[in-house]
DNA sequence: CACATTAGTGAACACTTGTACACATCAGTA
DNA sequence: TACTGATGTGTACAAGTGTTCACTAATGTG
């Protein structure tokens, strides 16, 4: 028989969660899994499952949040290796790449979630998204890299930003994670897309 | 017993395909479809199914094709109505837009196939947008708005813009269809991230 | 008109699925 | 130390799944 102990809080539920990661980053669909699949990746009884989540939606939302962390760190990262604003970009966009080869599973989930069936994990990410740009006009306003554009204007700016860095997740996730001629052309086109943005931005209304 | 006729060829097919459209529209995603599910919304007996399509995956790849067809459709309306260089960016995301709502289904399976499970869909996907935006690229060159853009810069910039308007596929797809006012919120802002590029663009490589 | 092909049907199969229930074991607390 | 609630296990079941098979009706071609 198996043992049957619980050593920590939560162990099981890391152990679920996980195992959803884990059948995400092998190529499979959120949305596609169930929960005696999921239970079974993680070496657990199905009904150990209803401890801790309530269906697969539930922890879909407990991934949301996870998904959080990761990008906060990635973010304070970020703000502590740029340090000087013209290498912003170049170092922002391989930050985020080493991030999303690091965790590939949860910025899988990211991606799919985006146009997942779960309203509720949708919203959560894009509030994450939300969140991720305001606090990159945050940034911008304090190195005062772009002081001649509202507020309104830089909130947009950093809005397109995150979605060409979000949308380039596709590009990132599709190539082999080895493949790093083809990582480093992502990396590339990655920051001439921003650099375009932040062209447009300096110019922004200085025309019209 | 039910009547077994064949009246026209491939009626079955379409039925089944528009099946599954139809449950997605409903916001199932289209990863979590199964055979029986879509030929019973179909109203038609399971093993029908295999006498069009192998599998799910086949199913979807038939549905990329089609895709391609709302499309080019849709570029096609674009160039006949858009005369004028300067409403170009607002004529454009206003059929785009109105083009989501009407063929609302297909551009969820587009928005989820994006980072669906299936690595044929996603490709078929991407193969689309790609060739949207050369499209793109061609008619901006034959209206002579960029000259001073290389051919790289301008199918880099082209590639941008294809992305961003994508990724409001997700904003639009979110908001309920008879939301007005947050349909015309994400009209304004996709046009002005599109006039933020082309801003950009218009000055690129004359600064550095 | 005869015939081969195609498209549709229904029954059957071996599995998988979500969920419920009763029970066992652990951790902390009074 | 004895109790209690949280966590994990095993069994069970009804419903749903993909796929195969043999059969039938309609179609287009010679």
């Amino acid at each position: 028989m198996a043992e049957k102990q619980r050593r920590k809080p939560g162990e099981t539920r890391e152990k679920l969660m996980n195992a959803a990661l884990a059948l995400v980053g092998k190529g499979r669909h959120f949305a596609s899994l169930g929960i005696r699949e999921v239970t079974r990746q993680a070496g657990v009884v199905p009904t150990s499952f209803y401890r801790h989540f309530r269906n697969m939606d539930d922890l879909g939302l407990q991934l949301v949040d996870e998904l959080g962390l990761v990008l906060r760190r990635m973010m304070r990262e970020a703000r502590a290796n740029v340090l000087q604003a013209d290498k912003l970009i170049d170092e922002s966009v391989g930050i985020f790449i080493s991030h999303a080869r690091n965790k590939r599973s949860f910025f899988m989930f990211m991606a799919q979630g985006l146009a997942g069936e779960s309203r509720a994990v949708q919203e959560g990410i894009r509030s994450e998204m939300r969140y991720f740009a305001s606090e990159l006009a945050n940034d911008l306003r304090r190195l005062k890299v772009a002081d001649h554009l509202s507020d309104a204007d830089l909130d947009m700016t950093c809005d397109l930003v995150v979605r060409s860095v979000a949308f380039s997740l596709t590009d990132i996730l599709g190539i082999s994670p080895d493949d790093d001629y083809q990582e480093e052309q992502v990396r590339q086109r990655t920051a001439r897309f921003l650099q375009l943005i932040f062209v447009g931005a300096a110019n922004w209304k200085s025309q019209s």
